[in-house]
RNA sequence: CGGGGAGUAGCGCAGCCUGGCAGCGCACCUGCUUUGGGAGCAGGAGGCCGCGGGUUCAAAUCCCGCCUCCCCGACCA
């Protein structure tokens, strides 16, 4: 069973092949539905995204895989850009004293910690750690900054990596060290610091996500269990992956004044008083990258929701005869004209089956294939990765068609997304149903029905409250009555 | 840290029990034939068998010690 994959729409194409992406002779994965993180490990190596680095817990991100990394990036940061957020860079190295400031903060990271305690080779004076998140740092050089109302809010962001001794690693879902993008900022007052918290997880991350991913998120506030070490709240966007269990995919904190009181960040008020500011965080990591091949891949391997692809379109040379080579060097650049991201596979010493492969496995969304049969007739084949149909399209309709599969397919894997988590989302009554619920996807509760102990009960059964949503769906307002929240429960990375 | 496995070519593994030339598949190199859904044939390169010690005429194999990695549980983006 290709799990989640549908085929719609009307065939457009003048001819349409019977050939599925699946034919390989011998699988070339692991499927999903026989071993679900064999399935995804494969996917990584034989997509050439990423592998472990000798250090455990370590990543090498290779360059197909680092490429798809920028796309986010450059995505990612515009979004924050127009917010109103400058990049900024901060130390690597943090005082290790910094870390003790925070009572809840020194608690919830110090198992964690990489500590460096020789330099130069001798012993250090006091042990500098490697920074598992920049809040100690940064804030204390928002306290020098920030004097009066006038420097509020103060809206910084930096990428960079960080390091967090973990026990058991995953690539992308899980490392020593990632690579992410962490925000920071302060405010007057405790309710600039909250809209503003939400407009990072609304603006910023579920726009990616849903517009950029296609991946659909459930966006609310973590329980005070699941909420980060030192914010006041914590808000959450969720997806699920393919084999129905929920990752976390970026966070925005409230912080309160935790980090402002002891870090001293104080300002003269508009009338004269002394004030601490409010502040938020917010960050979404390289877990991205995990996501986008949980979310997204099948059984041929990747997906790539065309927003998001290094590269959204492959001609591929069929054979090296006549003037095939000479076709494609102009179809290619006639889509390139056309705005796309275009790459030509002319690599006729290897055969046609494997490079079609290795496309699939890498997840162009669009393949146009050319051979001398397709140039005699002016024609040629366009591939769609996401449905994996095949259609002839005459080659003066080229740049149109391929614009418009773009165009559909990005559509049609956030239906698909969406569907998927629809028919894998169950509505409970208890917490004994909503367990068993989750062992195919997510369960909705009501926030009444799961109970003082509740959180205990999932907790020992594996299943976590993923987020807490109000009525309409989206992050519940900070004044609604707990009995009117639903909360989500799924398996978790 | 608790429990379970594994270290042999770039990757995946066999060989070990019963000591006797270092093997297989994939990948790689060369040549020819191929190329419209993972090509075929022929030839070739590549090894501190995790490390240290011991037994033995002889150790990947038996014995002792050490190291590392992976998987399952408690934390996390």
């Amino acid at each position: 069973m290709r799990r989640g994959t549908r085929r719609r729409g009307p065939a457009r194409a003048h001819r349409r092949r019977n050939i599925s992406p699946h034919m390989a002779k011998t699988a070339v994965l692991t499927p999903q539905n026989r071993d679900f993180p064999r399935w995804y490990q494969d996917v990584l190596a034989k997509a050439e995204l990423a592998e472990n680095g000798p250090v455990r817990g370590t990543i090498v991100i290779r360059p197909y895989g680092y490429a798809i990394w920028e796309r986010m990036q450059s995505e990612i940061d515009q979004r924050i850009k127009s917010l109103g957020v400058a990049n900024a860079y901060f130390p690597l190295f943090i005082p290790q004293s910094y870390f003790e400031k925070e009572a809840e903060h020194v608690e919830g990271f110090a198992p964690e910690l990489a500590v460096v305690t020789i330099g130069g080779g001798k012993k250090l004076e006091e042990p500098v750690v490697v920074r598992p998140t920049s809040e100690t740092v940064i804030n204390s050089y928002f306290a020098k900054w920030i004097q009066g109302h006038r420097d509020l809010p103060l809206l910084v962001n930096q990428w960079a990596n960080v390091v967090r001794w973990e026990l058991r690693p995953r690539l992308f879902l899980r490392g020593t060290e990632f690579l992410w993008q962490e925000g920071h900022t302060a405010h007057v007052s405790e309710a600039d610091a909250r809209a503003f918290a939400l407009r990072v997880l609304d603006e910023v991350y579920r726009d990616f996500m849903v517009e950029v991913m296609a991946v659909p998120v459930l966006c609310g506030r973590k329980t005070t269990r699941e909420r980060f070490a030192g914010a006041e709240t914590t808000w959450t966007c969720e997806g699920m992956m393919r084999d129905g269990k929920a990752l976390q995919m970026g966070t925005s904190h409230e912080l309160g004044q935790n980090f402002s009181r002891p870090f001293d960040i104080s300002f003269l008020d508009e009338d004269g008083g002394q004030s601490y500011a409010w502040q938020t965080s917010w960050g979404a990591s390289t877990r991205l990258m995990g996501a986008l091949v949980m979310a997204q891949g099948d059984d041929a391997g990747l997906r790539l929701p065309p927003r998001l692809a290094p590269v959204q379109v492959v001609v591929v040379v069929a054979r090296g005869e006549g003037q095939v080579s000479e076709g494609a060097q102009s179809v290619a650049g006639a889509l390139r004209s056309a705005g796309m991201r275009v790459e030509i596979d002319g690599r006729v010493e290897s055969s046609f089956g494997r490079r079609v492969v290795d496309w699939e496995l890498k997840g162009v969304p669009v393949r146009v294939e050319m051979g001398p049969r397709d140039l005699e007739r002016g024609e040629a084949v366009l591939a769609r990765r996401q449905r994996g149909s095949k259609e002839t399209v005459p080659l003066d309709g080229l740049v149109p068609a391929v614009h418009h599969a773009l165009e559909e397919t990005q559509t049609a894997m956030l239906q698909e997304a969406t569907a998927f988590r629809a028919d894998h989302t169950h509505e409970a009554d208890s917490v004994d149903e909503a367990i068993e619920a989750c062992a195919e996807g997510f369960a909705t509760l009501p926030l009444s029905a799961l109970g003082a102990d509740g959180e205990d009960r999932v907790n020992a059964a594996g299943v976590s409250v993923r987020c807490l949503l109000g009525a309409d769906g989206g992050p519940p307002e900070i004044d609604t009555p707990e009995a009117g929240l639903v909360a989500i429960l799924g398996r978790a990375y």
